[in-house]
DNA sequence: GTGAAAGCGCTAACAC
DNA sequence: GTGTTAGCGCTTTCAC
């Protein structure tokens, strides 16, 4: 192993010289410097991390805290959110570190304690008491939500404007006309334990149609989802005078059509489907009928961007990110 | 922020003996013992990480190198994955750190020369030429391919056994005294990049359905799958005379049943159908028809174990395992 | 059983 | 411009 002190020998300079080097200060002279390098290349110095950060204060990593996800059927994207985050974070500098949420908030708090991460994104944000994001506040670590908490507690939040997107949904229902709204949900116990997307979709939906004097029939997947196919079935035969099928439900979207064909309403024009879906979804099983598509590449390119901010400027007014996905047709 | 020397002064001994404390040395006295617990406990202390690792040269943190994955219908899984694998190495003490692959292995390599990580587990193997082996090799670093490789180099294996779950579905087909079988599969580019479980599983359907003397047609998807029910139908015209059908695709996998519906050969008898999946994939959608359910978290497990074993002793022999996942009727 | 002290490899004043 | 040096917080050998 080859040490700063090993290149300072043979360039024959101090370690405080190729200290210099490795920061590109101005003050070096070109000749030390191109001595130094070549030094470097030579002998295949590469700085020692640990040695850095402790020198430093700086560990240049991020938390990624993501949740427990059992018979979750969001986290399809739970990869694809992972991927992106740590090649942002990478450009800027930073490597990722990923804190599973075992025995309550117990490895998030461990990172910080023992100084593992200079700043932490918090993924599926729970609506209430969610005590990953009591900590990053008691800690004052550099943090970002990815979702909406009912109480921030001045946290920087990035995440996709669901209120807009059911909004948008509606109001193309309404430009066609149609007046008795189906809505198709995840299964009760997402809006009991308040998935934050879900609720927030589900309350602007709700809202909007109100609003636009639509009738509207909620119907909740059971939260095994054994087969989304019966169950769209079962939701259009409680509600079998909808003009209009909202789905929020990844496994439901998937089968729509196939179920449409086998009751026949395939083709009929007077009913309208629509849906929200993470964009990837949409090239996996591509989808016949109107949705908002979530980019989630956006999404992450816009946390990573906050939470560099936040590291480099703790003390800056808190910002609050809603993006928005087009409908797309 | 409270150092070791804090806890020493308040507890009235020196640095090492708080340090033995931390490693539950027995040499240490209960009464000290305890008087130090205390003090840590009194002033809210932790381990500085960083010097920790300074001092050791462990960092206790597990690479993981995932691949870029545009366009690449498996990561579907790879959050689970993720997830897991995150979740048992935290169970042994280690962190994980993600690493992507951007400008070919320069991530990866800069995390090994600046000593971040003490092993690492390449996601998504290549068969051939996957130059992250190599520079694993060439380092020494104690690592674990999850997929198998022409050639892994001494480097230790696990992965699931899609050799012998192909033969387990042939078989199967064979067991009903099917003769002539249409295997659907991936994308053409899944084959000539030489995707790892996508070329071991149709080898081995192929050597199978050979030596059982079946008939046997391939189809390959459409890169962009941009209508997976399209494709199936277009597999079944091309070879109509088909008596069973093996699907390794899990966009098809999903449309499957619509389409026989459609085709009105849903509940022919004398057809008989058949996939591999991911096992939380079939939690997602309830496939009815038999499977082989890919059990990540089995695959996990195993990864982490023998990464573990692998770099407390960097001589053992290479450990090669191949997990077994059930057909399930 | 406990303590003193040398290092781990790097950064950043501060001198010159 | 370049060198000297004092840490960063912890572990661990060696005395006692």
């Amino acid at each position: 192993m080859t040490t700063i002190s090993d290149v300072a020998k043979a360039a024959h300079v101090s370690k405080a010289t190729v200290s210099y080097v490795l920061a590109e200060s101005p003050k070096i002279s070109n000749e030390t410097a191109s001595r130094v390098k070549k030094a470097m290349h030579d002998l295949g110095y590469s700085v020692n991390h640990a040695a850095r950060v402790l020198s430093t204060s700086k560990t240049m990593t991020i938390g990624i805290v993501i949740p427990m996800m059992r018979e979750n059927v969001a986290s399809i994207s739970q990869g694809a959110y992972l991927t992106s985050l740590s090649v942002l974070a990478r450009e800027k500098g930073y490597d990722t570190m990923l804190i599973s949420e075992v025995e309550g908030s117990r490895a998030f708090r461990e990172a910080i304690d023992a100084k593992k991460i200079d700043g932490a994104i918090i993924m599926e944000v729970r609506r209430h008491k969610d005590e990953r994001i009591d900590l990053a506040k008691k800690y004052k670590l550099p943090t970002v939500l990815l979702g909406v908490p009912a109480d921030a507690q001045g946290l920087d939040v990035v995440d996709s404007d669901f209120t807009q997107a059911a909004r948008d949904l509606i109001r193309h229902f309404v430009r066609l006309g149609r007046k008795r709204l189906l809505l198709v949900l995840w299964s009760k116990e997402h809006y009991v334990k308040e998935i934050n997307f879900a609720v927030r979709f589900r309350e602007a939906a709700l809202v909007e149609a109100k609003k636009s004097g639509m009738k509207v029939h909620v119907e909740y997947s059971t939260s095994s989802q054994e087969n989304p196919a019966a169950e769209l079935k079962r939701a259009i035969k409680n509600y079998p005078e909808f003009d209009s099928l909202l789905i929020h439900n990844d496994s439901v979207v998937v089968v729509a059509q196939q179920v449409f064909l086998e009751l026949g309403l395939a083709h009929s024009s007077d009913i309208s489907v629509a849906a929200i879906i993470p964009d990837q979804m949409n090239s996996l099983v591509r989808v016949p009928f109107p949705t908002v598509d979530v980019n989630l590449d956006v999404v992450a390119q816009n946390v990573i961007e906050v939470l560099v901010d936040r590291i480099s400027n703790v003390d800056a007014p808190q910002q609050v990110r809603l993006l928005q996905h087009q409908l797309h047709e």
